[in-house]
DNA sequence: TCTTAGATGCGCT
DNA sequence: GCGCATCTAAGAA
């Protein structure tokens, strides 16, 4: 039997929870049936960062501004923080830090490792190095909307399940993608050499 | 294989 | 109105 070991992860700072997080995996439970995956690529979000929606930059400083968008990510950690882009994708995130501080860790990569069938179906696509290798792609594949903004990541229908931390070698640690604000900071990380990583 | 541009809709100012 | 923590198709090679 497996210890759940979410509770203690959550009192570590967003950036150890963000390479604690490779490995883990997600369960997501559908009509269709049950879905896992392993998460292979993170990125960090902190408290006192441009980039993360919690922060607003003010006078050569930051500022906390919580938004109806972003209330998650200001709630207690361990709860899902998802919200909608582009016009097309839901961004798939932990909410980190105790509550009332803004961090967060995006999802941005998984391995499929059970339920390829659905995920193809929801996709579109029969690929399977396509199905989950980005934030907008594992969120289709999966189905994670706004629904499950807010959702504890203890309980069923989607799940989060720590495992063992990886070594530092197997970790590449790198910038973050798609930004514009504080985007030299070396905040993303993922599993060296998995074919499921969005970009290298 | 790589690079580019357009689609898309909502939250925030 | 503007700006996005993106994806895909299309085109060049």
């Amino acid at each position: 039997m497996t210890m759940n070991r979410l509770p203690e992860l959550l009192r570590l700072p967003t950036l150890e929870v963000a390479r604690r997080l490779l490995g883990a995996e997600i369960i997501r439970d559908l009509p269709e049936g049950r879905l896992c995956g392993r998460i292979v690529e993170t990125e960090g979000y902190l408290p006192n960062d441009p980039a993360c929606h919690g922060v607003r930059e003010l006078l050569g400083g930051t500022c906390h501004r919580r938004t109806r968008r972003n209330a998650a990510m200001f709630g207690p950690p361990g709860r899902a923080y998802v919200y909608f882009t582009y016009g097309n994708h839901y961004m798939f995130n932990l909410a980190t830090e105790p509550e009332g501080v803004p961090g967060a860790v995006l999802i941005r990569a998984l391995e499929p490792l059970e339920g390829l069938e659905i995920m193809i179906a929801r996709r579109g696509l029969a690929d399977p190095r396509l199905l989950t290798n980005g934030p907008g792609r594992l969120t289709q594949a999966f189905g994670i909307g706004k629904e499950l903004d807010g959702h504890d990541l203890s309980l069923p229908p989607l799940q989060l399940v720590p495992g063992i931390p990886m070594a530092d070698e197997e970790i590449v640690e790198t910038t973050r993608i798609g930004i514009t604000r504080a985007a030299d900071r070396p905040w993303r990380f993922y599993v060296r050499g998995n074919p499921w990583v969005s970009r290298k």
